[in-house]
RNA sequence: GCCGGGGUAGCUCAGUCUGGUAGAGCAGCUGAUUCGUAAUCAGCAGGUCAGGGGUUCGAAUCCCCUCCUCGGCUCCA
């Protein structure tokens, strides 16, 4: 059998869902069906991944005999495995390593699996010693534990594993990191090294050019390339400059964002940046948030504080008011701008930024409007999510977690509604069990942008904590008072982390209705500049953002400018356009269109700009 | 916050190992050129070498501290 599998070119094999080394087939009864997994799998890539971390483990170890090994799984694209060692590993180490690595390939030494009582593999691993093993062991509650040899390294491993080396065919190893033993902070940094491998070369190398795009998309970069944003290292970190360019897709942003929102019968407020402290002691963040919060000002003997959040504001003026049951429900929005603390490491661009405007709303209805409330915000986030761009999504509903407030009762009511609200609107969704926050469940959306990367944004939650602790109430048609439930929703999440996400999703080069500037004119030579002035004008007056490229240079170079800005329409300006009264578009990516006459390019550009079209019309 | 890499002109980077008068390209300014789809030529200007302290006759360069930044860890909109 064996023999037959390895000319299906399989590495392991799939048994009664289990997946298992090729050799234990022999020990398996002749009747039964097992499926050859060949590295090109889903499970046959973690495999060949993990086998490729364990010899580089192998490597590590004939480099650096000091070195102790940790872990090394395989990950969602690649691998990483864990060492303690004195010296960090430097980047020419890496490179070292990986010709070590080919080294063990070429040996071509078979990963032999043998099981054990998990006392004898406890002593094995003091042994060699190698105290990590020893503490994964003892908390290992199995009798019998399996390790893995291969050309004399042996590894705590549960497999399976590839037949023998010589399967890697492509590897590379990418980064050095630091990675805190078991995640835990307050114990031991080790140092992390990550790597990748692939069925075949060329794989690997469509992962390396994957990686180069990525880097090539990277907002921060961009945003600087395209003059949208800055950080300034004065004003401080984490806190975000928008520059024309930026606070122009901002504001058409906004626009649409609010436009939206009224239509679908929202009411916008605005509130402070600030609160008395007493405030957040009210609402709860003070005990559970604080470490996320920056420290009080002192006024005129009150203690402030700058929000981290927006809804004890929305609730204030929730209460301004009686309440009938008659209104609900009532959906407060606001693009409100808060102030979380993060530390210093974490910062990242815009994805993960110290002040940030979250377009932030909370709905307050009676419990048998709630799931009509949320269907009709999932509505609402799709559409608006699908005008940026984004089409595809991963959903993820998250249940009670340990610690909660509320009832299970209600938490169970609430937990239903968001499930019967996503299959309603036929939503394929995870459930993240226990990944609730404390206040009440939620259903998350990860929007998968234009390279396939996941990125959270979207969040629905249920929220029993500040009802309850500010008393909000309305009253029934019974007369009395009820309390309401109460809905908070983001959909873009922060502008910022959006705005870094769009600019990554589309390269920099922004569908028309966002791009900054949405027509460059150039002018051939100077004798142009009077009708290209008159073509500026009448595209200016139809509410086009133009850019004049009129100075003395060479069409080339006024090209060359607007192309590396991403313009999406240049209107080039000279004899034949003079004289025909006509115009020629060069869309971005260098196709030429037209001749038009300037009306009607204006009218099918406002057409792409007011449907916010994701595409060209001309 | 932690581990490691880094900070030199607006931007991208050389110079640091081996201490001895701060360099290039792009961008900017000035002039020439009047030109048809990704860079015309020439000149000029531009720096407390992140900040502070130390070693030295002398520090961008060596040492210490702080800040910022990058890759991760932990955490997260």
């Amino acid at each position: 059998m064996p023999g037959v599998l390895k000319e299906l070119g399989a590495i392991a094999i799939r048994f009664d869902s289990s997946v298992l080394d090729v050799g234990d087939a022999e020990s398996l009864p002749d009747d039964v069906t097992i499926e050859p997994l060949t590295p090109g799998s889903r499970d046959g890539i973690a495999i060949l991944r993990h086998s490729t971390s364990h010899v580089m483990a192998h490597a590590v170890k004939e480099l650096f005999p000091e070195a102790k090994v940790a872990i090394g799984p395989s990950t969602e694209d690649g691998f990483y495995y864990d060492f303690d060692i004195e010296k960090p590993f430097t980047p020419e180490d890496l490179q070292r390593i990986e010709e070590k690595m080919k080294e063990i390939i070429d040996r071509d030494s078979p990963f032999v699996r043998k099981v054990l009582p998990r006392d004898e593999a406890i002593e094995l691993f003091e042994k060699m010693g190698e105290p990590y093993k020893v503490e994964i062991l003892r908390e290992i509650e199995d009798d019998e534990v399996s390790i893995y040899e291969e050309g004399g390294f042996t590894d705590l491993c549960k497999g399976p594993h590839l037949p023998s080396t010589r399967y890697i065919r492509a590897f590379k190893l990418l980064s050095i990191a630091g990675a805190y033993w078991r995640g835990d902070e307050k114990r031991k940094m080790l140092q992390r090294i990550y790597g990748t491998a692939f069925e075949d070369r060329k794989k690997l190398k469509e992962y390396l050019n994957f990686l180069e795009e990525v880097k090539k998309r990277d907002h921060r970069r961009l945003g600087r390339e395209l003059d949208l944003f800055s950080i300034n290292e004065e004003i401080g970190p984490g806190l975000i400059l928008w520059h024309p360019n930026g606070a122009i897709i901002r504001k058409t942003i906004e626009d649409f964002w609010r436009e939206e929102h009224l239509r679908d019968d929202y009411k916008l407020l605005y509130t402070p940046h600030m609160a008395k402290l007493n405030l957040w002691e009210k609402s709860g963040h003070w005990d559970f948030y604080r470490e996320n919060m920056y420290s009080p000002m002192e006024v005129e003997g009150a203690d402030y504080e700058i929000k981290p959040m927006n809804c004890p504001f929305h609730i204030a003026i929730y209460k301004s008011a009686l309440r009938s049951y008659r209104e609900l429900p009532i959906r407060y929005a606001e693009l409100g701008t808060v102030y979380r603390y993060e530390r210093s490491g974490v910062l990242h661009g815009l994805f993960r930024v110290r002040g940030f405007t979250q377009d932030d709303a909370h709905i307050f209805c009676m419990e048998d409007q709630m799931e009509e409330e949320i269907k009709r915000v999932l509505d609402f986030t799709l559409f608006i999510l699908k005008t940026f761009g984004f089409e595809t999504y991963d959903i993820y509903l998250s249940t009670r977690p340990e610690k909660f407030v509320g009832t299970p009762d209600n938490w169970e009511r609430s937990t239903n509604a968001l499930k019967a609200a996503l299959e309603h609107k036929g939503l394929a969704y995870e459930v993240d069990p226990g990944e609730g926050v404390f206040y009440g469940p939620k259903i998350d959306i990860k929007v998968k942008d234009s390279l396939g990367r996941p990125w959270q944004c979207s969040t629905i939650q249920v929220d029993f904590n500040i009802p309850e602790r500010f008393d909000i109430s309305y009253r029934g048609v019974d007369g009395r008072e009820h309390q309401p439930i109460m809905i908070h929703r983001a959909l873009m999440g922060s502008l910022e982390r959006f705005f870094g996400i769009l600019i990554e999703h589309y390269a920099g080069a922004f569908p028309l209705w966002l791009s900054p500037v949405q027509i460059g004119i150039i002018t051939v030579a100077e004798r142009h500049i009077s009708y290209a002035e008159d073509v500026l004008k009448g595209l200016k007056n139809a509410g086009i953002r133009c850019e004049a490229l009129f100075e003395n240079e060479k069409v080339g170079y006024k090209v060359r400018h607007a192309t590396v800005r991403k313009v999406p329409y240049l209107v080039i300006i000279g004899d034949r356009e003079a004289e025909s009264d006509k115009l020629t578009v060069r869309k971005r990516g260098g196709d030429n269109v037209g001749p038009y006459v300037l009306g009607d390019l204006i009218t099918w550009i406002r057409e792409e700009i007011e449907s916010r079209s994701l595409t060209s019309r001309l």
